[in-house]
DNA sequence: TTTAGTCTGGCAACCGTTTGCAAGGGAGGA
DNA sequence: TCCTCCCTTGCAAACGGTTGCCAGACTAAA
């Protein structure tokens, strides 16, 4: 159907590699065979076939995208600033959902293998020797996860839950629950790594759960019961599914319990109460994450990027 | 670096086109000699190359996804049920965002040609003279758009603005308020269609907006000034904008003024007041997207999903 | 024992491009 | 006038697979 190499070739009269240097190495060949050529490749609406020379060159000029989630609101950000910043390289992102499943997950990365030329993983749910595994395939550059060796972007969760707990504790609050993501999740560790070294707190842990907005709304029951004033959630998702939950058993948010989560996504910032969280730089890590695809040749640098607290409505002093 | 078919070949003296029969045409090969090829393929970590094997074939097994705004919580669903339907015919989805921008959609199209057996368009900004164009290259589901010839998954927006426009009739409402969304947006011009037809409304346009929260924001002035009691949004982002700008003005929805928008997002459903909103079939639409593609070898059959009121808070009485 | 038919697996061409190598032609210097 | 050197282009191999065709080895039927 669509026009070959070698249609133009024939319609002009030349061998398939003059063409082929036309469009990949224009200064080697003669301006006016040039142009005769660019007539009829844009005659015929020829495109290079982008597979057929990934083959030869073994680039693509493609990355991957794998993300856990597509509906947490957390990820779109990054995931324009991806596109953008690679489009700005010349690459182009393709963006795939694992649903949370790390048997998709995996599937998805050995489809990337060889269609692209690097991956970035966001949040990924495998495990650490698997991914080792899968990298001598298709390079990768790791968001929010530490793995020895790759290239990885990693938001200070330790420093934002550092200055969650310091907000509410200056608020009066002592027993404070804090609301876990899933299993095997990087930036859940990290927090209840932080929190467990904020002195004079009364923790109550609450996980696994969902990362979602159900996560939230299942564990607040249990939440309201354990005596705590204060909730640090996983993530905003949770943390609105949480104010859900309190609100529906009448019990006032921050009014009674004060509530802060991770991410800083846009419903958070519409909802009623307005949710005070830790923003995490999506953006920045987006963009991080490209160039180190691009730089590393797998090397393995990290990089890591600040989070800030962002008071809103959701907390207040404790109820004495 | 990674193993290829020869490698297996040569490592268990055999043929190239008896490893590669191995994978793609096991009942042709004994099976002692498939499992000496098994076995070997599996000791070097042997995947089939996707991207050569796409050359000879002609099919990859992988759909694109184009879509605005990904952003908008409106996509999501929608891009995962696609992306579980297609697994189960054992397709991959790649998602792309082309941020608004007509010339992005075309080169994400261009860049997808090849590399995916068909694209699947959701609410293009491209012109249909220059999707035609480029359906020459790669076949096309298009969602929420019509365009001759060409598969198509359409939300029967009419329908849903027409309930909406009883709905605030009903409640006493006689001038509203249309606000409409990008220029040259399918679903926008249905709207305004359905919106001519209804009798005995008074109705005042707003637009070309952006589809986004913003977009609301900067109308939500003009709105008010119009002295209608009811609007109707492009969508819910716009919806949600706009009834965060009239309360910052102190006009109370639904009090004052009426607002329903279209897609029933969740953020829509956290929303005080929670937003009534005209639901739209995404999950339904991802769904019939791939199943189109897959079934149509081009040809133009097309789909349209119904879609419902579904009345919350932000819609009430006019106020006499 | 011959014959026809079924299984297997090798051979080689091909998919669309890239790229190292070499050859022909022309220009400039000696 | 002859020799270099550069420019331009063609040739062919390669990238990693797939697949139609063919031949040899068996098997079973006659």
């Amino acid at each position: 159907m669509a026009a070959t190499i070698k249609d133009v070739a024939r319609a002009c009269g030349v061998h398939v590699s003059t063409v082929s240097r036309t469009f990949s190495a224009p200064h080697l060949v003669n301006p006016a065979t040039r142009s005769r050529v660019l007539a009829a490749a844009d005659d015929l609406g020829y495109r290079p076939n982008r597979a057929a020379r990934a083959l030869t060159t073994g680039r693509t000029f493609n990355m991957g995208l794998i993300v856990a989630d597509i509906s947490n609101p957390f990820f779109p950000p990054l995931i324009k600033a991806a596109q953008a910043q690679a489009r700005g390289r010349d690459y182009h992102v393709f963006v795939a959902d694992t649903d949370e499943d790390p048997r998709v997950e995996e599937e998805l990365i050995r489809t990337f293998t060889k269609q692209v030329d690097g991956v970035l993983l966001c949040s990924p749910r495998l495990s650490n020797k698997m991914i080792e595994r899968l990298a001598e395939d298709v390079p990768f550059v790791v968001i929010n996860r530490r793995i020895k060796g790759m290239p990885a972007v990693l938001m200070n969760v330790a420093q934002g839950a550092k200055l969650a707990l310091e907000h509410l504790a200056g608020l009066g609050h002592r027993r404070i629950a804090l609301v876990s993501g899933p299993i095997g999740s990087w930036t859940s560790n990290e927090m209840q790594g932080a929190a467990a070294e904020a002195p004079g707190l009364d923790l109550v842990f609450f996980g696994p759960n969902q990362p979602t907005e159900a996560g939230g709304l299942s564990v607040a029951a249990d939440v309201a019961a354990c005596g705590a004033t204060a909730v640090l959630a996983y993530n905003d998702l949770v943390a609105l599914g949480l104010i859900e939950g309190l609100l529906a058993m009448e019990i006032g948010v921050p009014e009674k319990i004060s509530v802060i989560g991770f991410d800083d996504i846009l419903p958070g910032r519409l909802n009623r109460p307005k949710l005070t969280t830790v923003a995490m730089p999506a953006v920045a890590a987006g963009r991080m994450a490209v160039d180190l695809l691009l730089q590393s040749g797998g090397e393995g640098a990290t990089v890591t990027l600040d989070t800030a607290l962002i008071v809103r409505e959701s907390t207040g002093r404790a109820q004495t």
